[in-house]
DNA sequence: CAATTATGATAGTATTACTATTATTTTTGC
DNA sequence: GCAAAAATAATAGTAATACTATCATAATTG
């Protein structure tokens, strides 16, 4: 199996964590944490005892939990565009590449042995339940001039790019596909949570619900 | 200028503060200092300072900052979907009644003399940057059973029945109502943070656009 | 006017999110 | 193989937060 790795934005971390040992740990433990705990309730003193460590040496390497959070965040869009790109292999008619791409952001997260120390199902829940909190700070706008939301943006815009493809006079490519992908990720959260607000059901197709879903909500909005 | 009130879920508070002057002066100072700290800055110390009174009056109102979050984001959906309602008045067809509740939807939020102590206005920032923290949250399951989601979920519910009525086969009405609720916010959010993940500009059209973007977007996709 | 209720004043606590310092390992470059 | 550098551990300390508790006083109401 080959093994990656994904560079992501220098601010994102202190130290870069995919070097070390130590590093590798924290990852992989402050995913598990904080998708048991919820992000609130994770701490670093938590993660330091669960590795072993120190909450100091936690701190050479990220500079607070946020970054933390923003880090695997990051790497969860950089690893999904990387899928998406996966499953475009081979695809010429953007119509079809449109379609790879929405099946891709509505399947079901599984692990990737291809990056040993993430466990991408527990980062996926991670996402849904806690991705607003990146940007719905009062660091927002620091953090964006950090470039701490490139990955996230680099996905949009690869499909935006396939959009805008298909029909050049659709006025509002980014925000439809900004729209899906939270949407996606929300209509997971809700069909557990507040099963009202959606009308996919917590079962084995909630998946597939969801992928059609979203190509009707993209395909007939582009439609001209 | 009639005065009204809304009657809100019982548990979002532990005294209704709608029935007295500290209660009254809790909201809508509670509103300012929100809107200017954010939700994370805000504590109830610097509400009582704000309010010469004590953070122990405060706590006899609110169980903790968090169900007052709950208690302002339920008065303001309260208030749209009163919005919405007034801007449906005298239309029968659905389409146009639809058309209504997104140009309720998306329209710019300004003080509502209706409701003495409540700014609009800064609610509705309020509700851009704070909403999701009243659902992303490890007390999302008691809050709902609570009824905390009351508010929303009947503006939900209202505007998804107007969708069955256009296209009754249509599969996800409530689904796609809550994607486009959350989308306006959203971008919002994003044309004055994240520009890239929109279309729309940071201008006197925004409104307009954040229109024009949902119109498309419901209408497209419940298209037979 | 007595009784109830609301508010104010004050104190205290466990936890959080750090910063700082010094000692001890581990790694590396020669 | 060893000195120097770098990483980590151990420990302590701090201001702020999110409460809880108690008791006194003021306002309301029946």
């Amino acid at each position: 199996m080959t093994v990656l790795s994904f560079k992501l934005n220098e601010h994102l971390y202190l130290s870069d964590p995919q070097h070390t040992k130590l590093g590798q740990n924290i990852i992989s433990k402050s995913v598990a944490l904080i998708d048991t705990l919820g992000f609130e309730q994770f701490t670093f003193k938590k993660l330091a005892k669960e590795i072993d460590s120190t909450e100091a040496s936690v701190y050479r390497y990220f500079e607070n939990k946020h970054r933390l959070l923003h880090y695997l965040i990051s790497w969860y869009w950089s690893w999904l565009e990387y899928k998406v790109d996966l499953g475009m292999v081979n695809l010429q008619n953007p119509e079809e590449r449109l379609k790879a791409c929405l099946r891709t952001i509505a399947e079901e997260k599984k692990y990737d042995p291809s990056f040993e120390f993430v466990n991408e199902e527990a980062l996926y829940r991670i996402v849904v339940d806690e991705l607003d909190k990146t940007y719905l700070t009062k660091w927002v706008d620091t953090d964006n001039k950090d470039g701490l939301f490139g990955s996230f943006k680099s996905l949009c815009k690869k499909i935006a790019n396939i959009i805008k493809e298909i029909n050049p006079s659709y006025e509002f490519p980014n925000a439809l596909v900004s729209t899906a992908l939270l949407a996606s990720k929300q209509q997971y959260f809700f069909l557990s949570h507040l099963p009202s607000l959606s009308n996919i059901k917590q079962d084995k197709f909630k998946h597939a619900k969801i992928y059609e879903f979203l190509e009707t909500l993209v395909f007939n909005t582009i439609k001209k």
